[in-house]
DNA sequence: TGTTAGCACTCATTCATTGAGAGTGCTAAC
DNA sequence: GTTAGCACTCTCAATGAATGAGTGCTAACA
């Protein structure tokens, strides 16, 4: 038995159903709103062979169907036409940007949040691909030096690094120079044991010094990278959606999105593939997350303009409106192409 | 009618077990696990007298009674004993410090959160307070400003500003002399007019840029002080009372605790009696927050070391366990003034 | 005068029962 | 291949009885 076009018909209108009322669909309604002019019996038995291809599920005898994960999967993948969809407010936000990556994450994942009414949860940009810009020491007390890191982007990084010598004026604005001219233009995975070692050559007696300082950065780097900084906006958005609000699953869900432990995976787990502006659908069990298993996960990549790439996502009930989801995200990250390649000019 | 000793017996036997259980008590239960030896009848008739003096109620007739907030109150000013309450892993977390605040103070939300099983937030310090310490201006790029300030306790604040003008590396060197010999040691209170058109004076043609940083550093330092930051923590804990975790209530106080605004008042209204280690107890209404009128509030300032001020706030069901989570602040404010005070040294 | 036993009464909660409604599957007729 | 009709299933909401916890009051007691 295979999908002929009037199963699909009837599947589509469906899931469009329950996506709208959240209720089981039985065959009367399908009957009556689809333009396919068919009495409920007939809709009964083309239900009858759905359910058995597995696209649909009845949650108890007599109750109407609603879809499986199969039957969402179809949906996204042979049912949906995206049409345009604009996100309001994005021009005025995107301005802002410059040097306040962070800031202008959860301004985007906010806006996603109210925009589309589920759950948005966006991971900050991973660093190991950006380049060196500007590296400068100082001094703040005795003792103690302050490191400032400039990635491309603007992303600035700073830490205090504690060290025993005694360092001159010049020690330091010699070590300022020697680290600029070494270091800029190289990414954190370029700098390796023979960067390392020609450094300290040049260093001399500072050499340890340049260990200490390079250790610092990469430490500055990686704290963004290991702890990967994840930020998630309306996630009381899931209240909305009686079959997630009740009980233990609302809670699970929220610690979830609280502890971002687990998210990470969510984010980063295509990560081979991880084409820029590509959009992946995460079904229920699709996303291997335990307590999301009722949900749906939408991400997108994003990038920023100087390589920053991330991961950006939306989280809401199974039955949430794929459509709008995936052609609002689509947007936004065609606004923040416009945007990022307009700054570049 | 007074309360008598035998009435404060009662009543505090009545809230003690309405803390442990969370059901109201009937006067049977008072009878057989309170050392008064008096029958339920005779209990019956205090519990009488004590919901006419309003520290108890009845949540329906021929229920038990459960306390008023008015009972609330007597409980946590008159009958708490405190014990001595450690913190545990806080010797470990202390340590790294330094430069980190946030990071810090996020640890020390968790670490209450899982001490205490309640949801925990906390403020970041407030600045205005704070003394600068270190000013550097950098060019990282062509027209482009990179501000890094300094302030006591090592907190960090970067922002990028652009110039028109074209710099010199002297000229920037003369501005990085200029701006810290002019205000380092003041606190961003002290800026006043008088400073600035000194230093403008001084500057001479450089006058603009005098002006752009300044106003640069205020934003820096206001950008944590309107949007004040807030840290959140075991928001989920709440899921664990079921007084406060059905349905449209949970939603509300998640909601107010991921949305900081409200919050703000929350911790900082006692501004003017901001005495260092004072713990504050707000009992259901008295915290002003609509959403929260089902909880208790426990405050309390902190300090690290340098002036950095904030408050740490734990949230729970008006059913708190009183005791411990003052003596866990309590001790906790204990511990972070040692440290710090050896750190010191 | 304070304390207690006893009793009638109230109210929430639980459980089973019932009926309505929605929807199905199957069969027989078109 | 489509449809009307019917018996059947299951959920849900309403009903009401039983239960039990707890009270308030009264009368008796020390």
């Amino acid at each position: 038995m295979e999908l002929d076009d009037r199963k699909i018909k009837i599947l589509k209108a469906i899931i469009q159903n329950y996506l709208e009322t959240g209720e089981p669909v039985g065959s009367r309604t399908i009957s009556k709103y689809s333009d396919l002019n068919l009495s409920s019996a007939t809709i009964r038995n083309e239900m009858s062979d759905l359910e058995e291809l597995g696209y649909i599920v009845q949650p108890h005898t007599s109750a109407g169907r609603i879809p499986s994960d199969k039957g969402y999967r179809f949906y996204v993948d042979e049912l949906i036409r995206e049409k345009e969809n604009e996100v309001t407010e994005m021009r005025e936000l995107v301005i802002q940007r410059v040097d306040r990556v962070e800031l202008l994450l959860k301004q985007l994942a906010k806006l996603l949040a109210v925009n589309t009414n589920y759950a948005t949860l966006i991971s900050g940009p991973q660093y190991h691909q950006t380049k060196l810009k500007f590296i400068q020491l100082s001094r703040v007390e005795r003792g103690k030096l302050l490191v400032v890191t400039v990635l491309e982007g603007n992303i600035i990084k700073n830490s205090i690094i504690r060290v025993d010598a005694e360092l001159s004026d010049e020690d330091i604005l010699n070590l300022n120079i020697l680290l600029n001219n070494s270091l800029n233009g190289l990414t954190i995975g370029q700098i390796n044991l023979d960067v390392i070692t020609r450094m300290k050559e040049q260093a001399g007696a500072r050499g340890q010094i340049v260990d200490a300082v390079l250790s610092e950065i990469a430490e500055a780097i990686r704290t963004n990278e290991e702890d990967l900084q994840i930020y998630t906006e309306g996630t009381t958005n899931i209240f909305k959606y009686p079959e997630l609000s009740d009980g233990e699953k609302a809670s699970q869900l929220i610690s979830t999105l609280e502890h971002k432990e687990l998210l990470k995976e969510l984010l980063t787990e295509d990560d081979g593939a991880k084409k820029k502006n590509e959009i992946q659908v995460y079904i229920g069990s699709e996303t291997q997350v335990q307590s999301m298993n009722d949900c749906s996960v939408v991400t997108a990549n994003y990038e920023l303009g100087d390589g920053l790439r991330g991961t950006i996502g939306i989280i809401g009930p199974k039955r949430m409106d794929y459509d709008k989801v995936v052609s609002t995200l689509r947007s936004l990250m065609n606004q923040l192409d416009d945007t990022f390649k307009k700054e570049e000019r």
